[in-house]
DNA sequence: TCATTTTAGTTGCATATGCAACAATATCGA
DNA sequence: TCGATATTGTTGCATATGCAACTAAAATGA
C-alpha cells in the first residue's frame, strides 16, 4: 500500500464492475422476457453439462462457480425439485454428494441458450473487433494470475 | 444474429464476468474483515459524496448505481437510520426525495476507501502495467457504447 | 487404535432482494 | 380545464442469500 491506486486503475475498476453488471442484468432481463430461469441456474446447469455423465461433487461444482456451499446446496436442492438434476450419494466419500444433470436439464439448457446467445452477441460481439476481442480476453487472464 | 457468438466472444464474455465477481467476493471479504459495511453502501456513500452538498434526487442516484427504485428506497432507509444519508422532500417536485451525505456518512466513506483502495491495488494495479490498464480501459468504453 | 482436526453438506434464522400493487404527484393531450 | 397516462417512491409478500451452528464422515497423528 505504499502508492494508492491511481485514477486510472481506480475509474477502469469501476468500468469493469459497471460493465459486467449491466450486461447481466441485460441478459436476466431477456431471460424473464423469454420465461427462463436466472442465469444463476444456467451456470449450474452448464457445469453439470460440461462434467458428463459421470456427475460432479457437491463442493467442485460450488469451486467452479464461486458460490458458497449453502447457497449451492438449496440451489440444488430446487433444481432436483423440478428434475432437471439429481443428487447422489458419493461412493467414495460417505460425506460427499455427486450432482448429475438430467435429460431435462439439458433441454433447458439448450433453450436457454439461444436467448443468452444473442444478448452475447448484441452486447459484446458488435462492439469489439475479434482483435479487440483477443486484447480484452489477454488483459483479463492477467488479471486472474491474482 | 446470424452468426452465433464466437467462442472467443464467449469465452471473453465468461472471463469479463468470472473476474468481476471474483474481485467483488474480494473487496467483500476485505470489507467484512475489517468490520465494514458492504460494498453497495459504499457506492450508494460515494455517488452522494461526488453529488455535493445539494444532494441527489432518488431516482438519479439509482440511474447511477444500476439499482431497482424498491432495493434502493429500503436501503436510504438503513443508511438514513444509521445517520449515514438525509432524506429530505423535494421542493420541485412534490412526489420526490432528495438523498444527501451526512457528516457520519463521509467519515464511514473515508474509513472504507483505504480497505477498497488496498484490494484495488493488490487485485489490479500488481498485474497490469499503465498502458494495459490504459488499454482496457479503451476496450471497455467500447463495451459500454450499447 | 482412537482422540483431534478437517472437510462436505444441511438447516434455522436473520437479512436482502425481486415483484407486483399501491399512493401521490406530474405531465400530456383533447 | 380536466381526464388519461406516466413518473416517483413505498410497502407487503415471496424468494434468495449470508451466517453460524450442526451432523456426519474422512484425514491426521500420537
Amino acid at each position: 500500500m505504499t502508492t494508492k491506486p491511481s485514477k486510472l486503475a481506480i475509474s477502469t475498476w469501476a468500468q469493469l464492475l459497471r460493465t459486467s453488471q449491466r450486461f447481466t442484468d441485460q441478459v436476466e432481463a431477456a431471460l424473464k422476457h423469454a420465461q427462463l430461469p436466472m442465469l444463476g441456474w444456467y451456470d449450474i446447469l452448464l457445469e453439470l453439462h460440461r462434467a458428463g455423465s459421470d456427475g460432479l461433487r457437491q463442493f467442485e461444482l460450488g469451486e467452479k462457480l464461486l458460490l458458497p456451499k449453502h447457497n449451492l446446496s438449496r440451489r440444488i436442492d430446487k433444481l432436483q425439485q423440478e428434475g432437471l438434476a439429481e443428487r447422489y450419494l458419493c461412493e467414495s466419500d460417505g460425506r460427499g454428494n455427486v450432482i448429475a444433470i438430467t435429460d431435462e436439464g439439458k433441454k433447458l439448457l439448450a433453450k436457454m441458450w439461444p436467448v443468452y446467445a444473442a444478448q452475447i452477441e448484441v452486447l459484446f460481439e458488435e462492439n469489439l473487433s475479434g482483435a479487440e476481442q483477443q486484447q480484452l480476453s489477454a488483459l483479463l487472464e492477467k488479471l486472474s494470475k491474482v
